[in-house]
Formats: C-alpha cells, structure tokens, sequence
RNA sequence: GGCCCCGUAGCUCAGGGGAUAGAGCGACCGCCUCCUAAGCGGUAGGUCGCAGGUUCGAAUCCUGCCGGGGUCGCCA
C-alpha cells in the first residue's frame, strides 16, 4: 500500500472527469501532476501542484483549476478537507481513518509493507567491490561493499530482480605481481631471505600463501625460473586472496550472487568478439591520439594504436583497447565483461567504482551505449573516499611495511551493525568522516544507537504488553480499535510511516540507499517523540494502565513503526535490536 | 590545462523545479521528591560559493567564474 500514488490516482481522477465535463481540455499531460508531503505540516497532510503545472497548456487560471478540483476530491471519503493555497496548491487534509488504514497494512503486510512494482521484475546487475586480489579489502573498499549491498537490497525491494556481481581483476599484471610477491614468501618458508624488491607486495598476508605453497610443491619450484612457476603460483595465489575478501565480505554480511573473471575471458574469443563487435559498427579504428590538452606529458610521442571511438558517445577522447607490446589494456576485457552482462539479459547495469576511477565513467558508458544499441543504461556510482579518525584526531595508517587499515580492522572494532550504518549515513560522492570512537557512542547523538533504540522501545512495549495480558500479534493488532489515535503527535507518526513505500520509491530511483537511513533517523525521532510526550501527558504513553483496548491501538501504532524501522534496518543490512545493553 | 565530484547555520550534513530552506552537534534559556531522563522543552543562528540565464516559481536546471578534491595514452 502507497497512500501517496493512491491519492495521486484519485486527483488524476478527478481531473479526468473534469475532463470529460469539459472543465479541462481534452489530451492533458499528467505526468508531471505529483502529491507531496507539504514542508509545512500547517498545509495538510498532502499537496498537489496539479493546478500550477495544468494551468498553462489548459490556458486556464491555476486557482480555477485548483478550486474546481477541490470541489471534486472532497467528494472522496479519504479526503476530509481541500484547499486551495498559495499560487495555486491544493492542500489535502486526509481522515482519521486513512492513517488507520495505514497502521493497519504495516502490520499486516509486515516486512513486505513499503515493497514497490517500480521495478516491474526488470533484471539489475550490480556490480561492486571488484577489489584487485592482490590483498586483503581496505576501508575505501568497505564502504564500496556496503553501498552496493544496500542499493541492491533497495533494488530488490523496490521490485527488481537483482544479481550481485563480483568482477575479479585475475588477468593483468598485478597478479603477476603478487605471484612474485608470493614466491618470495614460499623461498622465505624453504628457509631462504626473501628479496621483497621495489613494487612487490610487501604485506605479511602472503607469509600463510608462502607456506601454503612450501606445503604444495616442497622445495621444487626452487631456483626455477619464473617461466616454470609463475601461472601455477598466480593461480594459487589468486586463489587465496579471493577465499581471504569472500571473509572479509562475509564479515560484512556481504553475498555475492555470481563472481566473474578478467582472466576467464582470455582465450574464450569474448575480448575479440566484443571488440569485432564493436569495429563492426565502425566503432574501433586504427589511429594516433592527439596529446592531452593543457599539460602534455613528457615522454609523449604520437603512435598509432587500436582506439574505441567513445567521442562517439559522449567521452572527450577516443581510449586505446591495445597497449604497445600488442596485449588488452585493462578497458578491452572490460568491454566485454560488460558485454556479457549485456548478452546475459540484463535490463540494467550499475558499476559501484572508487571515485578515483572517475575518469573510467565516459567511456564505458559509451561502450555499453554501443553494445546494447543504447537499450541498456548503465549508471555508475563513484564511491568517495572514508577518512578514519580515532577520538577526533586522524587514524594514522603506516604505509610502511604494507600495513594498512583493512576491512577486518574496521569491523572487529565498530562491528558489522555500525560499520554498515555509519557508511550509509551519506551520500556515495561526498567524502566520509568515520570516527571509532564516535560510531561506538551509546548516546542520542549516535545516529546508529538512536535507530536501534527506537526499535528496542518497541520491543519492550511489546513485552510489557503480553505480562499486561493485552494480545499483540499483528493480525490482534490489526484488528484492533484505532478510532482512538488522534492525537497530533501519534498522527504525526502515522504519517511518517505513510512516507515509507514513497521514500522507497524515490530512493530506488536514485539509486541512492543513503535516503532509507535518514529516513530512518526521523521515523525514529518521531517515535522517540512520542515517547516522550508520555512523561508530560500521560494519556500518550503507549501502555494505558486497566485500558487493554486503548492500549492495544497505541501499541498498534508502535509496532507498525518497529516494522517500518525492521524493514528498512533490513535494507541497510543492519540487525534490529530486540534491546539495548 | 581538459574532464568528473563537492561548496547549504559556528561544525557535520540532508533537501536536487514548488509555499516562510531543514536535522544533529555546538551556543543560549528553562526542566528530574513521582509514575518512561544511557535525558526533555524552548530560543538564537543562512546572500544555499559568486554572477548571469531558463521558468508562473531556482538551493535545485543551463552557462561562465571562484575555492577544495579526484583524474588525465600502453595501472587496474
């Protein structure tokens, strides 16, 4: 149930009949016609600016078309009073029974209260973290991991069907790297100094690897060269690190749905059939580059190479697919990853990158404009950088000695709960400030704990209830008397869990997860308000001393909120609390 | 220099065509003999970086500047 698009349908109604009674033209655009909470709660429950946004192609005055709709909707029983306002509003006041109405479907569609068509089953790919494995996940890849888990949980609930995908960067030369690096760990197993030169990995993780592969092979890849060892040890390595980031991921409470390879596509023909593909279309040519403007680098030399024409659709300059010695660069396989994706029938593709990949944006999209003849979007998400603090002063990390802040550094401090919370607590391209000490805090002023709390409230009143006697299933609840919840503060949040399959909605659209959590701050400090209030009035408190079936419609409201909280907790990936301790 | 992101209250940030721009913290003023204080109620605080433009209406969209960050052929 979406109360909004419900009295959205009855204003698009009425205009339709005013059509018909000649009231309106014929063949009005409604698309633009929307029904909004107000700002100001003084101006009702709702408005629309359908009387502003008709006025001119209905060559009408906006306050007659507002007047003549008024008159229609207050017809509706839903509606308790329409008016016109300001330049051309109609504020709706809505019946104490629609937010009834309200408390009743959150507790009888429960956790599915606030699911949206939207997606109409449409498939999404969300493809995120896709951290090299070449180590363990650091904090930037953290709040990645987290944003795309959450946006694919939103994408889900908003009625998407969503694959969670995983790209592994197994084919370039930094897996080469690493099984350099983790050869000099198996020598130093065998007993001999390890020479971890310039541009190896130098992080104690690979030490386990070392002696893993001692334990494989014994001494026989010793004084091999590195023709001899080094795809079995890549192999081997890779291996490894994706098992060590599946930990660190479920750490998290992160699953991927599918896990695909760069070094797979090799020698399938995918890359050449993407990139035939693509020069089929005229879309790969044979050329030299100009310079970059501004600043040319020093050892620029023009040279021809085998460019992807992205210009076509919108990059600043066309991007080579080939590097000199005749390999892929980075950007052709990922063609065609992104081609697969294409190929495998999604409607949808979102890339969540690092934001410092934001120069890589242009020109895939083009490669996936190309490669779906523009059918399939692609939105990107750039994820901005996470600056850790410790009691408000920066959390050093010592580059030195490969040692870095990872994922399990940060979880085994914060806890999963926290971590999840506080990464979502802001917009993915805004840089994000995370304080150990300050995330922990079990005060108010932890938005994190003042969320859990709220729910924690609810459960306690729930509790209390069922030693009262007083029956507080859902379907009891549901059933309940409601006509007693007047009051300005428990219509408040009412209206707020109203809000809830809207907020759903608009955050799905944008792709933006970070919109649930502070909704979720709000519902929980209107509940929290509420709360309240019963210090000064007891009347609101939501357990009435020998009043079971006062009681009961006040719980009735409490626990539609704890299941608003509960669902969108869900979508964070953050356990509800039962209590606080 | 090109491109991308950011700039909103003292601080940290929401809002991204609608009405008088919001929240938390901080500041200031009140409030626990008691029934819900890991607190509560209230007040002050803004040229939405600057300047143009589009619109009935701009913090929001467009253009140009200013400031901060990222990135810039054969790393991924």
């Amino acid at each position: 149930m979406n109360l909004f698009s419900d009295i959205r349908g009855a204003v698009v109604q009425a205009l339709s009949a005013m059509t018909q009674d000649g009231q309106l033209p014929e063949g009005l655009d409604m698309t633009a016609v929307s029904v909004e909470p107000p700002r100001d709660p003084a101006h009702g429950d709702m408005a629309t600016n359908a009387a502003m946004v008709l006025a001119k192609p209905a060559k009408l005055q906006p306050r007659a078309i507002a007047e003549a709709l008024a008159a229609r909707l207050s017809a509706d029983p839903r509606i308790a009073l329409a008016e016109v306002a300001g330049p051309g509003f109609l504020n709706l006041r809505l019946s104490p029974s629609v937010w009834q109405g309200v408390i009743r479907a959150a507790l009888t569609e429960g956790a599915d209260f606030g699911r949206s068509t939207l997606g109409q089953g449409q498939k999404v790919n969300v493809e995120f973290v896709s951290a090299n494995p070449t180590g363990p996940m650091h904090v930037g890849h953290t709040r990645g991991a987290v944003f795309g888990d959450a946006l694919a949980a939103l994408l889900d609930f908003a009625g998407y069907a969503v694959t969670r995908e995983y790209y592994i960067n197994d084919g370039g030369a930094q897996v080469d790297v690493l099984a350099r690096s983790a050869y000099e760990r198996y020598r130093e197993a065998n007993g001999l100094d390890p020479e971890i030169r310039e541009g190896l990995y130098p992080g104690d993780y690979l030490i386990p690897v070392g002696e893993a592969l001692k334990e494989k092979y014994g001494d026989t890849l010793l004084n091999q060269p590195e023709s001899v060892w080094l795809n079995d040890v890549r192999d081997f390595a890779t291996e490894r690190m994706m098992a060590m980031i599946r930990e660190d991921l479920a750490l998290l409470n992160v699953r991927m749905d599918v896990y695909s390879s760069e070094k797979a596509l090799y020698g399938t023909g995918k890359i050449e059939g993407a990139i035939e593909t693509l020069r089929g279309m005229g879309m790969i040519y044979e050329g030299v580059l100009e310079p970059p403007k501004g600043k040319t680098p020093e050892d620029w030399e023009p040279r021809e190479q085998t460019l992807f024409r992205s210009t076509a659709h919108g990059d600043d300059v066309d991007r080579p697919v080939k590097k000199s010695d005749g390999s892929w660069t980075y950007f052709a396989p990922d063609i065609a990853y992104h081609h697969d994706k294409v190929l495998r029938g999604f409607d949808m593709l979102i890339d969540v990158l690092g934001a410092d990949h934001g120069g890589y944006v242009k020109r895939m999209k083009a490669a996936v404009a190309a490669l779906s003849n523009g059918k399939v979007p692609l939105d990107i998400k750039l994820i901005q950088l996470v600056k850790l603090f410790k009691n408000g002063e920066p959390f050093k990390m010592s580059k030195r000695a490969g040692t870095f802040v990872t994922l399990r550094d940060v979880v085994e401090q914060a806890g999963a709960d926290v971590t999840r919370f506080v990464m979502l607590t802001r917009k993915n391209d805004m840089a994000l400030d995370f304080d150990f000490d300050k995330v922990l805090e079990q005060s108010k002023d932890n938005p994190v704990f003042y969320v859990q709390y709220a729910h924690a409230r609810v459960r306690s009143v729930l509790r209390k209830a069922v030693e009262m006697g007083i029956a507080v299933g859902d379907a009891d609840l549901a059933s309940a008397d409601l006509s007693g919840l007047t009051h300005p503060a428990e219509l408040e949040l009412a209206r707020k869990i109203a809000e809830w399959p809207r907020l759903v909605e608009i955050a799905a659209r944008n792709n933006e997860p970070h919109r649930v959590a502070f909704y979720l701050y709000e519902l929980a400090s209107d509940l929290h308000g509420l709360w309240n209030r019963g210090n000064e009035d007891t009347s609101l408190r939501f357990l009435q001393e020998d009043n079971p079936a006062t009681s009961q419609s006040k719980i009735a409201l409490a626990r539609a909120a704890g299941v608003v909280i509960s669902a969108g907790l869900g979508i964070l990936g953050v356990t509800p609390a039962e209590e606080m301790r």
